[in-house]
DNA sequence: TCCAAGGTACAACGATCATTGCAGTAAGTA
DNA sequence: TACTTACTGCAATGATCGTTGTACCTTGGA
C-alpha cells in the first residue's frame, strides 16, 4: 500500500529494471478484465495475456489475485477521483451565474469520458462483491476515491453557499444529491457503456437534475 | 416465463405434487445464494441445500443455471416491485400536505424491510453482471419491475402536479429525482445490509432528500 | 393394489482455474 | 566477464464446479 522508505538517490536514477512499467501495465490490463467480468469470472491467465505479461510475473508482483485486485482497486479509483477533482475546481472554482455554471458542470461531469467508462465498471463490481472485499480494501477505497471526491464538491458548494448562492445546511448531503440528480440516472441506463445514449439524452437528464438540485420541483413558484 | 396453458379444472385442484413447492423453495433459496455470492462465486451444490432440494431437481426444473439465475431475477422483481407499488399507493394515494405526505412516504420506502434486502443485494449483482446477462433478461426484469415502479410513482406525481401541489414536466424524470435523493445514497452506504444505519440517520437523510425534491437548495427563498 | 410423476442420492466426466516450481533468458551492474 | 534481477514459458497439482446418467424411493390418483 505505502512504500517503506524512500530509496531515492539525489542524481536521476535510471530505469533501473522494467518492474514499475509491468505493475503499470499490470494495474491497467487488470482494470480492463476485471470490470468486464468481475473478480470471480475473471481468470489469472486473461489478465496476463490482456497486460503482456506472463502469469508468474503477477504472483511475483502481487502475490495472488485478491492482493491484484485490491491494488486494482485503489489505484483506478485515485486515478479517476484526481480527474474529477480537477473537473470540480476547473467548474465550480469561480461562480458567475449559478445556474448556467452548474449546467456546464453537470454535462461535463455526466458525459461518458470513454478512457474512465472501465473504472465504473469495476465499481458497479465492488458494490456487488462487497461481501467478499476485505473491510480494509474498501475502507481505503472509499477515502481515496468517492469520499475525498464528495469533500472537494461538498467544500465548493459551502463556498458558494457563504457567497449568497445557494442554502446549503449538510454540505456533504447536498454534494450527493447533486451527483445523483446530474448523473444517478445515467449510470443506471449506460449499463457498463454498452448503451451509450446520444448526447442530447444526455444534456437533458443532467440539465434536468442540476435544475431540481436549484428550484426542487414544488410549485411555489412566482 | 409465462404459462402456456391454464390447466385450471374448475374444482379445487389438490396440490398434485410438491412440484410446485419445490420451485418456489428453489427461487427463494437462489436467491439468497445469488445475492450474496454473486452468479459466478454461487454454485448449484451451495443453492440446492439451501433450497432443500438435490441438484437433480433444478436440473429438472430450470434446466440450468443461467436458467435459474433468470428465473430468480423476474421472480424476486415482481415481487419486490408488487411490495414497493403497494407502499405508493399506500402513502401517495391521497396527499394532504405534501410535504409531510412525501417525508412520510421517503422515510418507509428507504427503511430497510429486511426481507427484502437480498433482492437489493441481486440488483448490485445484476449492475455489475449486466454484460454477461442475456438482453432479453435485463429488458424482462426492468419492465417487471423498475419501470413498472417508477410508472406508479410518475403517475402519483402527475396526478398530485395537476391537484397544484407540484410542477412537473417530465414525470418520469420526477420519479427518479425523488427516490434517488430519498434513498440514493442509503443504498451504497448499507452495503449489502451488513451497516444497517440507525433509524433516524435513516429518516434524517430520507427527510432532507425529500425536502431538496421539493424546494432545492437555491437561496431565493421567502 | 398398481402406475406414473417427480424427487433423492451418488458417482462420474470434462473443464476451468489459482497457484507453484523450474529451467532458461535478457539486461543492467560490479 | 561474472553476478544479480526480473521476466518468460511450461508443466503439474489440487481443487472446484456444471452437468449428466442411473438406480432407487415416495406419493397421489386410477
Amino acid at each position: 500500500m505505502s512504500r517503506g522508505q524512500d530509496s531515492a538517490d539525489p542524481k536521476e536514477r535510471p530505469p533501473r529494471s522494467t518492474r514499475v512499467d509491468k505493475r503499470r501495465a499490470l494495474l491497467d490490463g487488470a482494470l480492463l478484465v476485471f470490470a468486464e467480468d468481475g473478480y470471480t469470472r475473471a481468470s489469472i491467465d486473461t489478465i496476463a495475456r490482456r497486460a503482456g505479461v506472463s502469469t508468474r510475473t503477477i504472483y511475483n508482483q502481487f502475490g495472488d489475485k485478491a492482493a491484484l485486485f485490491e491494488a486494482v482497486i485503489v489505484d483506478s479509483a485515485r486515478r479517476t477521483a484526481d480527474e474529477q477533482i480537477a473537473t470540480v475546481r476547473r467548474y465550480l472554482g469561480k461562480i458567475v451565474d449559478i445556474e448556467d455554471d452548474l449546467i456546464e458542470f453537470g454535462r461535463v461531469w455526466a458525459s461518458p469520458a470513454p478512457e474512465h467508462a472501465p473504472h465504473f465498471a469495476l465499481v458497479r463490481q465492488i458494490h456487488a462483491d462487497a461481501g467478499h472485499i476485505a473491510e480494509t480494501t474498501l475502507r481505503a477505497w472509499q477515502e481515496v476515491g468517492p469520499l475525498r471526491v464528495r469533500k472537494e464538491i461538498a467544500e465548493h458548494l459551502s463556498r458558494i453557499a457563504t457567497a449568497g448562492h445557494l442554502t446549503v445546511t449538510d454540505a456533504d448531503l447536498a454534494a450527493v444529491h447533486l451527483v445523483q440528480l446530474i448523473a444517478g440516472d445515467i449510470t443506471t441506463r449506460t449499463y457498463h457503456g454498452a448503451i451509450p445514449l446520444p448526447v442530447a439524452e444526455l444534456h437533458r437528464l443532467s440539465d434536468a437534475g442540476v435544475r431540481a438540485f436549484l428550484h426542487g420541483h414544488i410549485s411555489a413558484r412566482h
